[in-house]
DNA sequence: CTCCAAACTTATCAATTGATAAGTTCGGTT
DNA sequence: AACCGAACTTATCAATTGATAAGTTTGGAG
């Protein structure tokens, strides 16, 4: 139990700080965050569309989706988080949940309560700086996912995708060699994707064929990894992971 | 030109007390914001991919839309923008920019720059907040655009697209009774839709023809709009319009 | 080890969407 | 007022995607 509790607030620390350069009273702030953990079973939901949620999702492993429920009752699945990501943080600012989140496989999910966060934050904002600019590479991939489902070819969409989450994952050394976890059905990624689950193996078997990446039983297996950026038109600027992040400049020390 | 100016600063102010509580201090903060104007044709950039912007912009007239430039040179609308929004508070902490900013009609800008900007909402987390909010509906529009493209058929998306616009054209005061401007020619309807040209005509036709709306001229008509709504499935909540921001309880006052 | 349900694969066929192309309307310019 | 180019409209046809359905594989549970 210590060892979870340390081990969040170290990822929360550790992700803070490669999107904002913070003062030590700004790291103990984070270490100050009480939170509770719960676990998730595959499938379940989260938070829902609708609620008024008092609390911030952190993944402390696991997947979990956003998606979106329409009155059809048919769903779109909007985007994937894992391990160090804080999705909720999108709706610290907003009373009702316009989208809802699940867990993908076993997750296991920090909660922060809100009223504290903003607390903390009102005192400190090279935080907010650095948890805000993490909402702004999330609204760059929900664009990357606009343009994606929106521009491109079946094949190109589920590669582009893939490369997307293989990526993500060794950024938070969640890869084995080229290897990571991806445990979404067709029928899911056609979800995300805006295709029917017929359409995704299709393109899988393209894929497949052309030995660019496997993907089954939940596991992604990326075989040309140069190949297949070059197929999907993949350029991962939108993540805005190398330290291009270079905000060490800004004055984020309060004056007087 | 003191007029323009203050209109500016009016209509900031306007927008940022929309979305959180303001302290006067916050307020004179904003207003002590310089900026300059500048005007834009149709179709001209104003910021592009790949671009490391100084300056954010706020729009005091007219339409610009966010885009993705693909490799094979097409383009993807991403979201479009009118008077009072501030749609590059998306790159205020990103240095990159990972899309394009253009005129869609004759637009007037005003330029904030960024680190005049950054070091004002070091010291007012008020305002930080409020504009936090802001990217975070930014966001939550981003999201409703994957669903939109990804499960709706093509008359259902653009009827659901005519409801976000003239709803926020509404919002602004924009609208003279149920007519609004959507200056986006049928072609760029398509990139932002993820349809063909053709494929927005046929939906268009259709929804001409069951006397939902009318689009033509660049102005948007809503003929039957509890029909229209219907029609597309569209629930507003997501632009999370309605004081649902009833943060006026959060301690938004530093202490110490 | 066997069974079962879920997920995946594959084929066939229908429906939708997109490409091409030609004609028309519309707005602005001269 | 006539012209011009861009945008819009419409038709035809090809290509893609989706629905249905049936068989296969896979991973757990008992």
């Amino acid at each position: 139990m210590a060892k979870q509790s340390s081990s969040v607030h170290d990822l929360l620390i550790n992700k803070a700080s490669q999107h904002g350069t913070l003062l030590q009273a700004d790291k103990a702030a984070l270490l100050s965050l009480p939170f509770v953990v719960r676990r998730f079973r595959p499938g379940q939901d989260i938070v829902r569309q609708g609620d008024e949620p008092d609390a911030a999702i952190f993944v402390q492993s696991g997947m979990i989706a956003r998606y979106h429920t329409l009155s059809s009752g048919e769903r779109q699945y909007i985007s994937m988080h894992i391990k160090g990501d804080m999705p909720d943080v999108q709706s610290l600012f907003l009373k009702v949940m316009d989208h809802s989140l699940c867990a993908v496989d076993d997750a296991s999910i920090a909660l922060f309560r809100h009223d504290v966060v903003r607390r903390v934050l009102v005192d400190r904002p090279g935080l907010s700086f650095a948890f805000w600019r993490l909402t702004l590479i999330d609204a760059a991939i929900f664009r990357q996912a606009i343009t994606n489902n929106g521009s491109r070819a079946p094949a190109e969409r589920l590669a582009h995708f893939c490369c997307e989450r293989y990526t993500l994952a060794c950024e938070m050394n969640l890869a084995e060699g080229n290897v990571c976890d991806l445990p979404l059905t067709q029928t899911q990624l056609g979800q995300a994707l805006g295709l029917s689950h017929i359409s995704v193996n299709r393109a899988l078997r393209k894929l497949r064929r052309e030995r660019l990446l496997d993907l089954r039983s939940g596991k992604l297996e990326v075989i040309d990894h140069s190949a297949l950026v070059r197929f999907a038109d993949f350029d991962p600027s939108y993540l805005h992971q190398s330290k291009d992040s270079d905000l060490s400049h800004m004055a984020f020390r309060k004056r007087r």
